[in-house]
DNA sequence: GACCAGGCACATC
DNA sequence: GATGTGCATGGT
């Protein structure tokens, strides 16, 4: 029911922006590494932090595996909460050593709700992480919802007041195709308009969606 | 100095 | 099941 105003926002933000060439990260396990990273997090922050573990010739999951906690602490530091997320990290390299030889290949042959329920048991590791590793760093067709996702359209009156992570999710299931490189790009482009323009304080001036009908609401997520 | 950033787990009611 | 709180650095 809202494929058309849904893809109508697409269109307008990738018309203004461009493509946005996400995620950025080179090698599948600096994805994830970055996924946990960046939760509640700026990423020019978390960039520091990866920055860190490449110059120490950490980021390998052999590497990071064997790194001790505070070792790692210090090393991400410049990323926030870092204390709880080399906890996280560690709980997630446990997993893929303990289940999988530290093989991230092994995961790639999961199918995709196997490989999100997994992903959900590891501790540190919630429906937006998961989501983002299973559509970043493992191609699978599945729209990452975030805090912008839900601004930015809760402003526009295509999400309802209180709604959960999953119930958000299902609009654009619903709605819309299920492409990998169009999920790629839409939560992107949606992360760049939030970044710019549909922030806490709004700056309507100049944002692509500004002639459309919009409010501010409070937070739907 | 206040506000914000690509969440999540856990406690408490 | 809903709500509140701790976690923390760095840019605007």
């Amino acid at each position: 029911m809202n494929r058309e105003k849904l893809l109508e926002i697409y269109n307008r933000l990738y018309t203004y922006y461009g493509p946005q060439h996400w995620w950025p990260g080179e090698t599948r396990f600096e994805i994830i590494v970055g996924a946990i990273l960046t939760q509640n997090t700026n990423w020019t922050n978390v960039e520091k932090a990866i920055a860190n573990l490449k110059k120490g010739g950490y980021l390998t999951p052999a590497g990071l595996h064997e790194l001790p906690a505070d070792r790692l602490a210090q090393l991400i530091r410049p990323a926030g909460y870092f204390n709880i997320k080399a906890r996280r990290l560690k709980c997630f390299l446990d997993w893929l050593f303990d289940e999988y030889d530290g093989l991230l290949e092994s995961l790639n042959g999961l199918g995709l709700s196997t490989l999100r329920e997994k992903l959900l048991a590891v501790k540190g590791i919630g429906p937006e992480t998961a989501d983002s590793i299973c559509l970043y760093a493992f191609q699978k067709p599945i729209f990452v919802v975030d805090a912008y996702t839900a601004r930015v359209f809760g402003r526009h009156g295509m999400i309802e007041a209180p709604s959960g992570y999953e119930q958000i999710q299902e609009i654009f299931h619903e709605g819309l195709d299920k492409d990998v490189q169009f999920f790629n790009e839409f939560h992107a482009l949606i992360v760049q308009v939030g970044k710019n323009h549909c922030k806490p304080k709004p700056i309507c001036n100049g944002c692509p969606l500004e002639d459309l009908p919009h409010q501010i609401v409070s937070e739907p997520y």
